[in-house]
DNA sequence: TGGGGCACTATCCTGAAGTATACTGCTATC
DNA sequence: GATAGCAGTATACTTCAGGATAGTGCCCCA
């Protein structure tokens, strides 16, 4: 719903929080962070393979719905980003095995950040259809 | 570059981190965050916000390149996940502004998350292709 | 009186992300 | 000899976010 006021506050102009350079500076960064994380698949792929899945037929039965011509778009993807390593051993047939880099561990913060919103704003969904 | 190696890890397990239901649970609230935040416009608006643009237009001139019909869309969007209200005025003709709520600060710690990983990911991009 | 700003909506279109299905060469197993 | 698993690739398709363009009714200003 909309809300309806008297007086339009266009005057009352809090005081500015960050310059328009400063904002466009700190837009990029998040982009960029946002980027490699984003589309269907990226997240589950990394918890996947957190949860000792290695193989890459492992990998696609781990994460439910994936099929092979995507995931294996998305292991060069992050492989690229330097979140996955592909190594390979010379058995045969070879064998092919994908692990998370020390890498992919920086994104821990930016993960639990992530996680402690979505939580907090399920509840708050939740809380909020419960009243409706 | 792949790695070579001479033996494969697969029986070197590291220990686990997560059980595989853990690991989903973490994994939805993340869908959920990225969700709100992903396309390519919905940050960009809520930085046009958080400086001071409450007008149509003027957001739409902030955030260069968007189009009403998008930008429409984005605001809607913006407005059921409760980030911003809509503010109509009985002038004539009517005068319309859009706010960011105390509920759009909790993403606070997300955005300084991203934006912190942003930075340094950025930098190691740079120091990867001067070194080439 | 005609052009522009306001806050949009309607219609159509493109491109990128993701899906479906089939196929490769190799080996191990029934 | 047939079938299944391995780690993918090839080709064709669908879907949907976002873009391009035009137009709405209202008012103000020259």
């Amino acid at each position: 719903m909309d809300v309806l006021l008297d007086e339009p506050e266009i005057s009352i102009r809090r005081q500015r929080r960050l310059s328009e350079k400063e904002c466009t500076q700190h837009l990029m960064p998040i982009q960029d962070a946002l980027y490699v994380l984003s589309g269907k698949w990226k997240l589950p792929i990394i918890i996947a393979l957190r949860d000792n899945n290695r193989r890459f037929g492992e990998i696609q039965r781990a994460v439910t719905g994936i099929t092979a011509r995507v995931l294996s778009k998305e292991l060069k993807e992050l492989e690229m980003n330097e979140f996955v390593v592909r190594k390979v051993y010379p058995t045969t047939p070879v064998t092919i095995e994908y692990a998370l880099t020390g890498y992919s561990d920086t994104l821990d913060a930016v993960i639990i950040a992530l996680h402690d919103w979505g939580v907090q704003h399920r509840d708050r969904i939740l809380k909020r259809t419960e009243r409706a």
